[in-house]
DNA sequence: GGGCTATATTCACTTGGCCGAATATATCGA
DNA sequence: TCGATATATTCGGCCAAGTGAATATAGCCC
């Protein structure tokens, strides 16, 4: 059940996240939300079981995005949250602090 | 948090029927799903304490219908997932009961 | 191979949500 | 007041889900 999905927070945040960046791996997760690894990737397991997010290993990195398979209806009840939620917290702040994350892999790194 | 009002099936059932008939009285909840008073009631319980629905005593009769005072984001939630499984069981099946039930109450009697 | 990093999984435990059954409350009509 | 109907709540037990800590797996680089 894809309510079941979201009925938690870990699993919102991140779902608000992928909403916004399309692709981010466990680490870049991990580092916005402000929790410990394994509560990130047990959650993310859930969300794939589910079949809500699909990964792609690139390297020692797994990237998650959304799953393009999702009906339309879905999508469309992700990005209404979205546009309920994520102004306020803690998805604003994820979002902040997803951007401040130094060494983010996949980024070009500039200079 | 909306997403846990709509993790459990009963009170899923309970809304999807609610988009359709606006005003629905316990009793015709309990009739239509097919399953427990008590049952019903505590679920019913949960949706009104989460500000998802509202209730209006009419009697012996109690009517629930969904908040009007919810968010537009969360009421297109609810359209969107009516829009996906509206049409599946048990929701379809829940509005055919409705219609059969004899003698509801708030309906003109014919006859 | 050995060390390092990123991610996943297991373990033991706790908590929260759900359940059926029984009972309580509220309202109406006689 | 009494009975009948509609709805709500309580109780005790159970099971799924969540948790932190520790450990396992997987891939990269030397």
């Amino acid at each position: 059940m894809l309510f079941a999905a979201l009925s938690h927070e870990t699993r919102l945040r991140c779902l608000m996240l992928l909403l916004v960046h399309a692709e981010l791996c466990v680490c870049e997760l991990t580092y916005a939300l402000g929790v410990a690894q394994p509560h990130v990737s047990r959650h993310l397991a859930q969300l794939r079981e589910l079949g809500v997010v699909t990964d792609r290993r690139d390297g020692l990195w797994i990237h998650y995005r959304i799953n393009a398979k999702l009906p339309e209806w879905a999508i469309e009840v992700l990005r209404n949250a979205q546009r309920g939620i994520a102004d306020s917290l803690p998805y604003a702040a994820d979002r902040v602090a997803l951007t401040a994350m130094p060494d983010r892999p996949g980024l070009p790194r500039c200079g």
